[in-house]
DNA sequence: GATGAATGAGGCTTCATTCAT
DNA sequence: GATGAATGAAGCCTCATTCAT
C-alpha cells in the first residue's frame, strides 16, 4: 500500500531543504525551501511547526539516512577491520553521491539550535556500528574512551577524505583507501 | 594616562564579534556585536565596510592568531615528530585556551561567504607547519598527496580532540596525547 | 459583494507613492509611502522590488495616464494646430486636475535613477502626438531638429504656464490659452 | 589683499556641493561634499548650520551667479530684443560652461525645502533682466500677465533648449540661436 | 578653528509566520 | 488541506550631526 500522499509533500520539503541549505547554509529562507519543493511558503508550517523543528527533522533524516546505508549489507560477521572498511565505504559513498546531502549535514552539524534531543535521536539504529566502534576501541590505541570519541574522528577523517576527493576527482579512489588505513591506523594499536 | 590605541575599538568589535558567532554562529546580528563591543551599531561599519567583511577580516585574524601560537617557539630544528608534536599542542592549547575563539572559527570555516582571497591570505605565515607537513607527508603513508590533505586531517583529528577534551576535562591530557598518537599513526608509515 | 481586485493593492501603494513624493520628493521614505497607502511597509516589497523599482514603474504609469489623456479623442484628421491645441488642452487638464500626480512626474523627471529602460518605455502610445510633433517641425522653425525639442519644448512651456495657473486660478483660462499661443508662435514659422 | 581664508573653505565646500548634488542630486551626503571639498566632515557644519542651510546657500549662490554673467555688460541702452537676446546668450553660455552647475540648480530647483525666503532673495540683482522681461511683457502677448510668466517661459525654454545642446553638441549653435528665435516669437506679438 | 570618530535615528529590505480564502 | 498575500519585527546599513581632542 502506498504511503499517504502526505508524505510526499513532507518529503519534497525535506528535499529542498537539503538543496537550499547547501547552497545558503542554515539560513537559507524558508521561502527558498519552499519554492524548491514547489509547494506554496505556507505549506511548509503544515508540515513543520516552524523552521528550527524542519532543521532538526532534516538533521534526523540525514542522520537516519547515513545509518541505512552504512547498515545496509553490514557484514556482521565479518572482521573489525572489514566492518570497519565497509562502514567507511559506505559512508563515503553516501556523501559522494549526494554533495548537497553532505552539505547539509556540514552545515546542520554546527547549527546552533539542533536540539539535544535531536543529537539523541541521531544516534539510534546505529547498533551495529556503535558495537563495531566499540569493538575497536576496546582493542586498540582509544582502550577506555569513550565511543564517541571513535566515531567523531571516524566522521572527521572521512570528512577530510571526502573534501580531497571533490578537489581532485581523478585521485577519488586513492583518497577514499588512504583515508582508511590512515583511520585504521589511528585507531588500531 | 595613555590615550586609547587607535584600534581598540575596532579589536573590541572583533572580539565581540567572536562571542556573538560563539553564541548565535555567523547569523549574530551586528547589533548584538554591538552592543558586546559596547559601541553604537553604526559604529562597527566605520570599521568594517559591512558584515562579511568584518567576518571576513576575523576569520584571518583567528587564522593569524593560531599561527602565532604555532609558530611560537616552533622547534625547527627538531625531528619531524617533535615538530608535529609542538603543532598539536599549540592548537589544543589555543583552542582549550579561548572556547569561543574556537567556536568562532567552527562556523567560519562553514560560512559560505568567507572568500577564497581570504581563504588565501589565511594560508600565509604557516611556511614552517606546512613545510613539517610537506615532510610528513613525502616520508609517510600519504606520499604523493597534497600537503592540504595532511594539514586538514591534522585540524579535523585535533577538532574532534578538543571535543572530547570539553566534555570529559578531567580526561583533557589523555585525550591530547592520545590524539597525537593517533595522529602520528594515521600519517607515519 | 465584489472580491478585491488583485492589483488594488499594488494601484494603493503607487496613488501613495504620488502624494508621497508630491510631499518629499523622490527621497520619500517607503514607510511614508506604505502609511499612506495604509499597508504594512513589508507588503510593499512583494509588490516592487525595490523603492527605484517602485519609482520607475509609477514613473511609466503617469506617463500612461498622460498618454491616455492626450491620446483620448485625438483629432487625428484634424488640423495641425486643432491637434496641437487638443494636446496642450488635454496636458494642461490632466496636471491641473491633480496637482500631486503633477508634482509627482515633476520629481521624478530629475530623478536620477529612472533608468534608460524606462524613458524608452515611456515613450510608447504617443504615436499620434509625436507624428503630430514631427509635422509641427516639418513644417516650421525648428525644421530638421530632432523631435525631443519639440516635445520637450511643449512640456517645459506648459509647466510653467500651470505653474502660473495655480499661482493665479482666477486667470488660468487665459494662461492656458497665452501659454499654447506661445508655444505654436514658438514653433511656427 | 587675498579674501580672508576662511572664505576659501567655504567655496571649497559650495562647490564640492555643486559636483556632489550633480552626481546624486539633493540627497547627496554631506559626507561626500566634505570628501570633495577636501575638508573634515564635520568641517562642513562650520561653515553651514546644517544641510538644508547649505542647499538654501547654494541656491542662492547659483543665482547669483547666473546673474552675475547675465548682468555683465548688459546692453541697457540696446533694443529690447538685443537685450533678450543677451541674456539668452549670457544664460545659456553660463549652462554649457558649467554642466554642473546647471545639473545641481536643476536639482535645487525641485528641492522641496528651498525656502521661500530663499526664492525671494534668489530675485535681487535681476532688476536689469527684470525690467527687460517687463518690458517684453508689456508690449506683446503676455500683455497683464506677470513677470514671472515670462521669465520662467525664458528659463523653461533655455534649458529646453541646452538639453538638445548637450545631446547633439555639434549642433548646439543652432539650437542656441533657434531656441532664441522659439522665445522670442512666444513673447512677442 | 579644524578634525574625524562616534552616535543613533531612520532608511530599505528580508523573513518567519499567520490566516482568510 | 493548500495557498500565498499580508504582516511587522528585526536585520543591515547610511547619514546628518555632535563633540572631544
Amino acid at each position: 500500500m502506498p504511503r499517504p500522499k502526505v508524505g510526499d509533500k513532507r518529503s519534497a520539503i525535506l528535499a529542498a531543504a537539503i538543496e537550499a541549505i547547501a547552497e545558503d547554509g542554515t539560513s537559507a529562507s524558508t521561502a527558498k525551501i519552499a519554492r524548491f519543493a514547489a509547494v506554496a511558503e505556507g505549506s511548509l508550517f503544515r508540515y513543520f511547526a516552524d523552521k528550527d523543528t524542519l532543521l532538526n527533522e532534516l538533521y534526523l533524516e540525514l542522520k537516519l539516512d547515513v545509518q541505512a546505508v552504512m547498515t545496509n549489507r553490514f557484514p556482521v560477521s565479518g572482521s573489525l577491520r572489514r566492518r570497519m572498511q565497509h562502514m567507511w565505504n559506505a559512508y563515503i559513498a553516501w556523501g559522494m553521491a549526494s554533495p548537497s546531502r553532505r552539505r547539509a549535514m556540514i552545515h546542520l552539524n554546527v547549527f546552533e539550535r539542533i536540539t539535544d534531543e535531536s543529537k539523541q535521536k541521531g544516534q539510534v539504529g546505529f547498533e551495529d556500528t556503535i558495537e563495531a566502534m566499540q569493538e575497536l576501541i576496546d582493542q586498540g590505541r582509544f582502550r577506555r574512551m569513550p565511543q564517541t570519541f571513535a566515531s567523531n574522528l571516524f566522521l572527521a577523517m572521512a570528512e577530510t577524505t571526502m573534501t580531497s576527493m571533490y578537489d581532485s576527482p581523478s585521485n577519488a579512489d586513492r583518497f577514499r583507501k588512504t583515508g582508511f588505513e590512515a583511520f585504521w591506523n589511528a585507531a588500531d594499536k
